[in-house]
DNA sequence: ACCTGAACACCGTTCAAGT
DNA sequence: ACCTGAACACCGTTCAAGT
């Protein structure tokens, strides 16, 4: 899984797989997803295009590489001893975490990935739930909630900032806040609320 | 918005955004989302890809069109006296109509979108927890909830869909079930209850 | 064993020209 | 006014060849 092959002789590689995630990493942060290409990717590292599919199966690996490198990163806390206020601390983690790089739920969207290097938050959730009283099931169904509201917001959080960056006002918010009164007067009613998009955990 | 100009004599038309947008949505319920390209749109149509975009602005605008003609579809349910009992309708409603089409997570990732055809349902939501004794600021949060709620399920659904249409058992249920019992002794305990995946509204 | 170059089969979109 | 053809600037990836 590191390296290819324990690298017997032949012409010595200049290239590694961490190198190569690495240049990938440095490019979301720098340009976005959007800029990931193999082809930039080989020019980062003054290759040729073909020289990273020594290093990497395809795109999806090289992009659960680049996720794998990140959820590394993700500090973890000193727990408190309450198990509630431990499993808010988890899940403030996980969600801060991934709310640093909202790109990723670009790569979440592809399909079910999960990052062996962060299970110790999904460890300390699902403990700590325990620890509180829940059945095995309940904790289950408990971290999954919690993931599935995660995610959502991630998602929900990304479509905004997109359209922000762009400088125009968030379409939903220009829809909601321009209703017809007569049609939706519950939504009209409301309408002043919507602007105020705070932030908040699970 | 509906035709590009009353067209005042010239060249009739042969194509419509309606017939375009139509094209879309054939294509993507037949063959998915991936294989929605403006190439193939034109195919179907037996026109040049180019014509296409004398109605539609850009292949964005073309999956807002085949959200709103989507959105137009879901069934409007009779709704029930008790406040509570309608909000849980609308969200069924809601949730049903987006997860018969998974691919529109795809479409949500892109950016902030809403169909304003479906409007209906944000209304009945708001309504119904405003008829709850919720406040307006409450009301709003709680859809902005509820919304966050339901994407996060589509895109796990869609995650997992995929994996599965692959054949292969998903990654995540693969790795949470052989994860090691000594260094993440509670996720080896619920281990087995992740196979159980069911389905659940908010 | 590792890397390169050329090539394949695609994209979305612009632009000038036809009818 | 509507449509077409050719072209541009991209993709990810395969394959045969170089070192």
């Amino acid at each position: 899984m590191e390296a290819p092959t324990p690298s017997r002789g032949g012409r010595p590689a200049r290239l590694s797989r961490e190198a190569v995630v690495g240049a990938a990493r440095a490019i979301i942060e720098r340009d976005g997803v959007e800029a990931l290409t193999m082809r930039n990717v080989a020019r980062e590292l003054g290759s040729s295009p073909m020289a990273i599919y020594r290093h990497v199966r395809d795109k999806d690996d090289l992009l659960v590489g680049v996720l794998d490198c990140l959820a590394a990163d993700v500090p973890r806390p000193r727990f408190s001893n309450a198990p509630r206020e431990r499993v808010l601390q988890a899940c403030r983690a996980m969600h801060d975490g991934l709310a640093e790089h909202d790109w990723v739920v670009d790569v979440l969207a592809q399909g079910d990935l999960i990052a062996r290097t962060i299970l110790w938050v999904t460890e300390v959730i699902v403990a700590g739930l325990i620890d509180c009283g829940l059945s095995e099931r309940q904790a289950a169904d408990g971290y999954r909630a919690i993931w599935q509201f995660t995610v959502g917001e991630l998602m929900i959080r990304r479509g905004l900032r997109r359209t922000a960056a762009l400088g125009r006002t968030p379409f939903v918010v220009e829809v909601l806040t321009s209703v017809d009164a007569q049609e939706f007067p519950a939504l009209a009613r409301v309408a002043p609320q919507w602007a105020a998009a705070r932030e908040r955990d699970s």
